[in-house]
DNA sequence: ATGATACTTAGCGATATGGCTAAACATGAT
DNA sequence: ATCATGTTTAGCCATATCGCTAAGTATCAT
């Protein structure tokens, strides 16, 4: 089981963090160099190269240095694999949406009575 | 800038774990209790315990207590900010695109003409 | 050749994550 | 009451993440 995907772990891994994020989509603008992008995160330039390798290492941005400087652009298809799992959790997800309505539906009433666990 | 969105960054950290995705896919057939959760996965309880109330803080799961036994089923809105979050990157990300195949088309055309500017 | 600029690497500290065991509850069955 | 079952809590360990500073490298300008 819980076959790994690596692929998608490292996807979701990246786009977990707000600057990682604001990053790419700084670069739906357009390509920049390293300290463009970093300018308005507020942090350090090597902290910024961290995310900028994470964003690089999940295929999300690629990067390519001309003389000192390394300008950074987004890698438009790289988003395809995560709009597939979530096209199929939600494919997934809405087979069985009726029962699962009803359910929870069930469940929040059951809350309702009974205080749960102490939590 | 950053605007922290606790509500993206949690939902990404949770789906960036395989086993809670498979958690995820495994509801998608139905609820199901924290044991038959576990089986699969291999993992000890707690740690599956874990990474249920993982899934339930990002809002992907919801649970209730019935006896001794805790049934969980999915959430299904709960991906709809993922995905329009994707949805707009894509709108952004294919803006860009368009605007860059524009340029390029540009210089070409100024190309045919006289030098084109220095980079 | 000197210095400024733009990254880059190395490494530190605090906190988070993901696994575990052992022990505590809570409920259902006997 | 006792015991089994299903979950939960507490706490440990290893590793990863995210921020930093300090020092290194490479290139451009003078």
């Amino acid at each position: 089981m819980a076959k790994h995907d690596p692929d998608l772990d490292q996807l979701f891994q990246a786009l977990a963090d707000p600057t990682r994020r604001a990053v790419l989509t700084r670069l739906a603008e357009g390509p920049a160099t390293v300290s463009e992008l970093a300018r308005p995160t507020g942090l350090r330039l090597p902290t910024v190269m961290r995310h900028l390798s994470v964003l690089e290492g999940a295929g999300l941005i690629a990067s390519a240095k001309d003389g000192r400087v390394r300008s950074c652009a987004i890698v438009p298809e790289a988003l395809a694999p995560l709009r597939s799992w979530l096209d199929d959790q939600r494919a997934l997800w809405e087979a069985r949406l009726d029962r699962l309505d009803d359910y929870v539906t069930k469940l929040m009433k059951e809350r309702e009575h009974g205080p749960g666990p102490k939590n």
